[in-house]
RNA sequence: GGAGGGGUUCCCAAGUGGCCAAAGGGAGCAGACUGUAAAUUUGCCGGCUCAGCCUUCGAAGGUUCGAAUCCUUCCCCCUCCA
């Protein structure tokens, strides 16, 4: 509340409009940060976040980031845990019917959530609110009167809606309350804004209708961009895959930086660097003039973001591990340890593998071995059948990046 | 309620009795090349005690020497009509 003093409605819109794809609507916004100057009251700021993925990654922090900001400015951050809409799932097109979660699962998840989040956000100044808390009281009456606030029509008119529809793919209609719900945590909570990705606008806007039938002032809506995951196509998604996730190792993060490709590079910088847009001009002008070497403005890229979840001193640690496993031959400073039990004399190799997790059938490991794909102790392995007797300690290598010590035990 | 279409290996999608572990594409993985990038190119891409064997084509039964393919029942999805 101190903050608020200090910053000017234009001073504060600045901040709030950078890397933003869409405000709806500004003139709202402003009106409401003056009012909030006027009378000294923070704005209650809303995001939510399901339940059942906790393993946030750069993806959400674009969201975050922007959450603490907002926070910066002296606002009041609702950390909305989806429990109760995580029981619908957020239609996607997937549609698979989500196995409820237990209580206990979804304080599990919360915890990890907050582990995370708090890694940007300050806990001080973070409330965490679940929608359970006022969604299970409600009655099947109460559902009913909600849900008759709004139209099957104006439900159709949700982009993912109305593909499926036309497609004649099904649509279930527990799918229609999750926005309704959405819309509705947004009135239990008296959200003055909310943030969310631009795949939300639609929800986010029931939230205003809502609030607007249950005589509040509508939220405003700040959207984000969708930041696409390591493939550069898809957004980045914990089930495809492509993500770097906050918990993630220094040496994860800065590699998996280093291995999306130079054009992903800009859009990275764009959306997750703390660096001023002018910045990153001057650096992408640098790399057209062949002043600077691509590679080299990956690796600051991969430092700053290493760097932000473990510290720099972490992130030069990963730099040099990276480029050490870079220059062939040598090994990364930490490999795996582990010991197998080999309960017999010997086991195949392609087993071996398999046991030390470095794939995921001995199938694949017979057919990696043959691609020239396994080093034993640093030596090309080129029999598939190769046997290894209990009672050693070998260094396994799969592809370029996947190490493992491993004791056999007999 | 009526009529029709459909469910194939991660996704899309061929396949209508043996040559099918199942075409093609995508994704993914590996080799070469590179900047552990992209692009390109080559190979792999159900499992296993891997020149052999075992389990897959919505589910369960059945016909057949032999079934993803034929028959029966069931489950699920879609479209149109009401």
């Amino acid at each position: 509340m101190r903050i608020v003093k200090t910053k000017s409605v234009a001073e504060q819109m600045e901040v709030i409009r950078r890397g933003v794809v869409q405000i709806i609507s500004e003139e709202e916004l402003k009106s409401r940060l003056e009012l909030s100057i006027a009378t000294q009251t923070p704005l209650r700021i809303k995001a939510g976040f399901d339940p059942t993925a906790p393993d946030l990654h750069l993806g959400h922090t674009v969201l975050i980031q922007k959450l603490r900001q907002f926070q910066e400015l002296g606002h009041h951050i609702l950390f909305l845990i989806g429990d109760f809409t995580g029981l619908i799932g957020d239609p996607t097109g997937k549609s698979e019917t989500r196995k409820p979660l237990t209580v206990e699962q979804v304080v599990a998840n919360a915890q990890t959530y907050k582990e995370q989040v708090f890694r940007i956000l300050d806990p001080e100044a973070t409330e965490v609110v679940f929608n359970s808390s006022w969604m299970n009281p409600m009655s099947a009456v109460d559902l009913i009167q909600l849900a008759a606030r709004h139209t099957v029509a104006r439900m159709l008119e949700r982009d993912d809606f109305a593909k499926r529809y036309q497609s004649g793919r099904p649509i279930a209609i527990h799918e229609f309350l999750y926005p309704l719900v959405q819309g509705y945590d947004s009135v239990a909570l008296r959200a003055d804004v909310e943030l969310g990705g631009t795949d939300q606008t639609f929800n986010l806007l029931v939230g205003r209708e809502l609030q607007r039938e249950y005589g509040q002032k509508p939220q405003c809506i700040v959207t984000l961009p969708l930041l696409e995951g390591l493939d550069g196509v898809n957004k980045m998604s914990k089930s495809l895959g492509n993500t770097i996730a906050i918990q993630d190792s220094p040496e994860e993060i800065f590699g998996k930086t280093m291995s999306i490709s130079d054009p992903l590079m800009w859009r990275y910088f764009e959306l997750l660097s703390d660096k001023s847009l002018a910045q990153v001009e001057e650096l992408r002008a640098g790399v057209l003039s062949e002043r600077l070497h691509p590679m080299a403005v990956k690796e600051e890229l991969a430092q700053e973001l290493t760097a932000r979840f473990h510290g720099l001193e972490a992130a030069l640690w990963a730099k040099k591990d990276f480029n050490r496993k870079k220059n062939k031959g040598e090994l990364p400073e930490e490999i795996n340890e582990i010991s197998y039990s080999v309960g017999g004399e010997s086991v195949g190799l392609a087993t071996l593998l398999k046991q030390a997790g470095l794939v995921k059938s001995s199938s694949e490991g017979m057919r990696l071995i043959r691609q020239n794909a396994v080093h034993l102790d640093q030596q090309l392995v080129q029999d598939e059948k190769m046997v290894l007797v209990a009672g050693q300690r070998v260094l396994l290598q799969v592809g370029k990046r996947q190490f493992a010590y491993i004791t056999l035990e007999s």
